[in-house]
RNA sequence: GCCCAGGUGGUGGAAUGGUAGACACAAAGGACUUAAAAUCCUUUGGCCUUUUGGCCGUACGAGUUCGAGUCUCGUUCUGGGCACCA
């Protein structure tokens, strides 16, 4: 991609001393606490802002490229609302627990926590390297027993709540994790963290009831500055429906079948029903005759992965149970079936199946030869597909002639009059599964007693902390490496103080990252998990900034947590997040051949301007994005580029790439650029000619224009477009022969967010006392940033014909007779008749001719 | 299948309904240099034209408008999410 090693460029270019400056100002940051914040009262509630960042997993890889991104853009905002007079909580930790180094633990005997403990090391060394304004004396680790305390404080309130249950359902399971996951933890079918296979297991859990809150988990999305992908993702995550819940009664059998449906206007047509293999009635409805099938049946269910039984593309499989529901419609007899397709998980585990006008239904009916009563009017014959659009219901007594949404009512008036029915509402969201069969995680602060059933640790007995173990393999039968440790597990019962045994399970990763904004806030609290004052003073978070991986994750943990701290007084909010800003993917080029296999980026060549070959074969390939792998050769590690071209650069070029929320390649000859942005602004400050002088009329004028566009887009987050006005600015100060003293001071203050470490010096140089971030942003003077004249475009039938250039400010008629007397205009009016004539001041004259 | 984004030069990307391509990269040419690097200057969407200039151009096709990259409708492609949710 380079056509000349990159080592080389650098040690031959001029270099402005990044090193030097870099490691002195982050010594004085240091050293004079420069951002350490307090809850000052003499800001008013509507001058503080808290600006936060996803804190990190310190893995053993280091900061990724997208690390510095987000924080970059955040550090950005803290600095400039800084300047700007306000008071900025802008915190960083690190979430500790996860299984990478429980892992690590497994393969080598090192503790996890001093595994977790030297990347903590590493990623605080790397972030200061980068700059960051962050009060580093808040900083917490949520796998430290001082910030766990607080994490099973919060766990014993929802427990008291009752909303943490224990149960014994099937539940996601990892056999290569060997843990129990949430169903948020599972994407298409896969453990989202190893990519493993999940499959169903039946252990015992402890499950949080999160769908308690479904319906204001929903609501207040409504309230939040979030990106609209993110709150669709939420919704439809949450998956709320409206329906019906009917009641079939059973031929013959005192038992009656509930099902949810939302088209009980379709009544009419259902010709059968399914229950899921699960369903608690399988036995009963099962008759002597089909009892062979059934069990077969259903011992064959058992076997199939998650993926198998929901794969789509799969055929439908089921077995009649020998067993007749009635229709409470029209009392008619209609069979009940046993299959897949039909999940236990959701609504009742059974369904009406209306054939005619549901696809599933109808593909099940084709197979296995049941009845199709098409009971909306269709566009097409139901016997050979299913309409699924609305019409007018037919073969459906008293709802013929209604559409669908008057039928749902009249049917739903009709179920409620009889007895048999009722509105009903659904959700997709599952309770989380909330305990980890695993040893490196936060231990459910619980006790079992014969005497007393589960019992919580008293909260002065509290942290309960991990014991030492020497396996922390997982023992794979679903209990967690503590129940190897009976010091630890035998223990009494704090109401009884009868012998007891401890809870095993720990709890998820997501359990230290609900709450750890709370935590910045109050981090040294021995008394409380915050102090409701300071909660108060900084509380919602104003701005968080993170990957769109955690959409259904952590962000809707933490609201869940976050409501039912509301609910208890805890907290002063009722939404954790103000506004939310989801960065986009650094992504890197990569080449692909016409058989679309991608080519490592050292064994391609670039030909001509955008013409690649791969050097081995000599076939050309295609320029394309793709995600950074190893395979590729195309992973950036910002450590290199820090110590080769200095923070400044990477934070400068990061945001420069392109728009904060998009997803971009990282381009190291684009890099290279901006690091000669750097380079030329240093070669200013340090070698041309500065004096304390007016600037001229122009380079004033872009002074005032270049505050105005830096402040408005760094206030908006379009950090792309700041940073090309700031160049715009240095291109026209790199002309001049002497330098006004005051441009360059603008310069700096306007650099300081961006480059703090150049700033810095910058300021220094030109005669200030440090530190730059302590200085008041520049304003600037409306009235100045106008030109005197002005680019008049002339267009003649919309199309650009001339330009002039006019003063500023001119009133239409002078600029409409300007563009009619333009030579060039002119020739295009000539012989026409003028129709129209529009004219937009200091911007455009059209004329409409025929 | 459903729900969200998005499609602009060789590349990353700019453009309150008003000059499409700011800024940067890459490329070509030049200055400086013994030479190279660095630096500085010039050119750079396509086609036609000696110049002047003209025509075309923001995925595709319509529409609204004096004027559309921007608004509306349809199509298509790419990325992300969900997916037998009744």
């Amino acid at each position: 991609m380079n056509k000349k090693p990159l080592k080389n460029i650098i040690d031959a270019m001029s270099k402005y001393p990044f090193n030097e400056i870099e490691k002195k100002w982050q010594k004085y940051w240091e050293e004079n606490k420069t951002y350490k914040v307090t809850e000052d009262p003499s800001f008013p509630k509507d001058k503080r802002r808290y600006v936060l960042d996803m804190f990190p997993y310190p893995s053993g890889a280091g900061l990724h490229v997208g690390h510095p991104e987000g924080y970059t853009a955040t550090d950005i905002y803290s600095r400039y609302l800084t300047m700007n007079g306000y008071n900025v909580l802008h915190p960083m930790g690190f979430d500790a627990f996860g299984l990478p180094a429980e892992n690590y633990a497994i393969k080598t005997g090192t503790h996890p926590y001093t595994t977790t403990k030297k990347n903590i090391e590493n990623f605080r060394r790397q972030l200061k390297s980068l700059g960051f304004s962050y009060d580093w004396d808040r900083e917490i680790s949520t796998c430290d027993e001082e910030y766990y305390h607080w994490t099973q404080w919060i766990f014993e309130k929802l427990y008291e709540k009752g909303l943490a249950y224990e149960a014994n359902t099937p539940i996601n399971w990892c056999p290569s994790c060997k843990t129990g996951l949430a169903n948020e933890e599972v994407k298409e079918g896969r453990c989202e963290r190893c990519g493993e296979k999940v499959e169903k297991k039946n252990i015992r859990q402890w499950i949080l009831k999160i769908t308690a809150y479904a319906d204001r988990l929903l609501e207040d999305l409504d309230s939040l500055d979030w990106p609209e992908s993110v709150k669709a993702m939420q919704r439809n995550w949450i998956g709320r429906s409206e329906g019906a819940s009917v009641t079939f009664k059973i031929d013959g059998l005192d038992e009656s079948l509930e099902v949810y449906t939302t088209r009980c206007d379709t009544l009419f047509g259902a010709t059968y029903m399914v229950i899921a293999p699960e369903h608690r009635l399988v036995k009963e409805l099962t008759t002597a005759e089909q009892k062979d099938a059934v069990e077969k049946y259903i011992e064959e269910t058992k076997h199939k992965s998650d993926l198998e039984r929901t794969d789509l593309a799969k055929d439908k499989t089921g077995v009649f149970s020998g067993s007749y529901a009635i229709n409470p419609v029209n009392g008619k007899k209609i069979p009940i079936w046993i299959a897949d397709y039909v999940l236990i998980s959701y609504g009742t585990g059974a369904i009406m199946a209306v054939p005619a006008h549901d696809d599933r239904d109808w593909e099940f009916a084709k197979k296995f030869g049941l009845p199709i009563i098409e009971v909306l009017k269709s566009e097409v014959d139901v016997q050979t597909q299913a309409w699924t659009e609305d019409g007018i219901h037919v073969n459906s007594s008293w709802l013929d002639g209604l559409n669908k949404k008057d039928a749902i009512a009249k049917m739903l008036e009709w179920l409620e009059k009889n007895g048999c029915g009722h509105k009903a509402v659904n959700y997709k969201l599952r309770d989380w599964v909330f305990s980890r069969q695993r040893y490196w995680g936060e231990p459910i602060p619980l006790v079992h007693c014969p005497e007393c059933g589960t019992v919580l640790v008293p909260e002065d007995e509290l942290p309960l902390t991990l014991p030492e173990v020497e396996k922390y393999e997982p023992s794979g039968t679903g209990e967690s490496p503590l129940v190897n440790v009976p010091s630890w597990v035998n223990c009494e019962c704090p109401k009884c103080h009868g012998p007891a045994k401890r809870e095993t399970n720990t709890m998820p990763q997501w359990a230290g990252s609900c709450w750890y904004y709370l935590r910045f806030i109050d981090p040294h609290n021995h008394d409380a998990f915050v102090d409701p004052e300071k909660e108060k003073y900084w509380m919602p978070v104003s701005l968080y900034v993170g990957g769109t991986e955690h959409a259904v994750l952590h962000l809707l943990y933490s609201r869940f947590w976050h409501n039912v701290l509301y609910d208890l007084g805890l907290v002063s909010t009722k939404e954790p997040f103000q506004k939310l800003v989801n960065q986009g993917m650094i992504t890197s080029f990569a080449y692909q051949k016409k058989n679309k296999s991608l080519v490592p980026v050292d064994k391609v060549k670039e030909v001509e301007p955008g013409k690649f070959i791969e050097e081995d074969t000599g076939e050309e390939v295609n320029q394309v994005i793709a995600k950074m792998s190893k395979s590729l050769k195309n992973v950036i590690n910002p450590d290199d580029f820090i110590k080769n071209y200095g923070a400044d650069s990477v934070r400068m070029y990061e945001m420069f790439m392109g728009p904060l929320t998009e997803s971009k390649p990282w381009a190291t000859n684009g890099f290279m650029g901006v690091y000669r942005f750097l380079d030329r602004i240093w070669r200013i400050i340090s070698e041309r000619k500065i004096e304390d002088i007016e600037p001229s009329k122009d380079i004033d004028r872009l002074t005032h224009k270049t505050v105005k566009k830096v402040t408005e887009d760094t206030e908006t987050l379009n950090f792309n477009t700041a940073i090309s006005q700031m160049m715009v600015l240095v291109n026209e100060i790199n002309k001049l022969e002497v330098v006004p003293k005051k441009t360059l001071e603008t310069l700096a203050l306007l650099l300081s967010p961006y480059t703090p470490h150049l700033a810095e010096e910058m300021w220094e140089m030109l005669g200030h006392n440090p530190s730059i971030s302590k200085e008041k942003w520049p304003t600037y003077d409306a009235s100045k940033c106008v030109d005197d004249e002005v680019e008049i475009v002339i267009q003649i039938n919309g199309k650009l014909r001339s330009k002039i250039m006019m003063s500023h400010n001119c009133d239409k008629e002078t600029l409409l007779s300007a563009a009619k007397n333009d030579e060039k205009a002119k020739t295009w009016l000539e012989g026409k008749t003028i129709v129209k004539e529009i004219v937009v001041p200091n911007k455009l004259v059209n004329i409409v001719v025929k």
